[in-house]
DNA sequence: GTCTATATTCGGATAGAC
DNA sequence: GTCTATCCGAATATAGAC
């Protein structure tokens, strides 16, 4: 029962803001849920916003174990689609994709925070391995949006009577196409 | 000068909505800078609510516009490619930009609005249009994701030094290859 | 670490005059 | 159509006891 309370809160916090978004959500409900009054939360994290900026930087440490992987391996083509791979792989953790989503859902939110453009500045890293030096710009950006290819499916649940898994298989496809351009 | 005040408040509101975010931009603001006080808003639209509600149908406007031109046309692979420029050339167009923009930064803040399912559907049915009767559900995603690039394109603007002509460019020939697939 | 207050601020919204 | 004035509720945050 009863583990860090830390991380507890982090984790209903995520899932209340991805649902209902950051602003919509008190940290009164988030007590509430918890099952404790809100200053409790007050002991755990100085503001609301301290809340969040935990989240992000759980995302920027995912991504930047993905650049550190990248970077120990030959700039090949084979590396790069095991980076998109491995890319999609994380995207299907619970966690990873909670954090995505939340970002997405929260871009305004989350307009000037400082930890913002940090995690920007690791996509802009990140993506930049995903082309080698001398690609041309319909490369490069063909190569980008191959991860934002494996984003969008996840959006695409609605898209008539597929499986989850037929989505992700059929998003990874794409994906590696849009990659060998 | 003086126009019509709805439409002076539906612009600053939008363009409030997309850069700070819908929940954190009061009602206080948009008056500011329209020069009036909150009250007067209330003369215009009943609700805040009302307010995004109004741009959430000029979007769902210029979609079901979209689909009444793909309906009127033979079911055709160059009808499909027109359909993904005319796509990209709204994208093009500030206005219709900024809604879109503003619906994807404000997703959670939109979450159970009547007007977004509207929406959704019109979008469904838009993708629909992208694909032939018995494409393979490989095929299905890989057209839909022809439209979400050209958004995703919007985003990628910190790509380096390209200029915005490029990118789209460059987002146009990426998307009209998945559209191929 | 968690509680019971409580301070403070600000939001959306309404009433009624002009 | 726009104003002043005001209500009401809810949110973040703090103080200080246990």
């Amino acid at each position: 029962m009863r583990e860090d309370t830390r991380a507890r809160i982090q984790q209903i916090a995520l899932r209340l803001f991805t649902e209902q978004g950051y602003e919509a959500t008190s940290l009164r409900e988030i007590a509430e849920e918890l099952g404790v009054t809100k200053a409790a939360l007050y002991y755990h994290f100085k503001t609301k916003d301290d809340i969040v900026a935990s989240l992000v930087d759980l995302r920027v440490a995912e991504l930047e174990e993905l650049v550190e992987w990248a970077r120990s391996r030959p700039k090949t083509a084979e590396m790069r689609r095991e980076l998109l791979e491995r890319y999609a792989d994380r995207l299907k953790e619970s966690r990873y994709l909670e954090i995505t989503r939340f970002m997405e859902r929260n871009q305004t939110a989350m307009r000037d925070h400082p930890k913002l453009s940090k995690m920007r500045e690791t996509m802009l890293t990140l993506s930049r391995e995903m082309s080698p030096q001398d690609a041309t710009p319909a490369e490069r950006i063909s190569h980008s949006l191959a991860l934002f290819a494996l984003h969008a499916g996840k959006w695409l649940t609605v898209q008539g009577d597929l499986t989850e898994e037929e989505i992700d298989k059929a998003t990874r496809e794409v994906a590696l196409r849009l990659l060998e351009f």
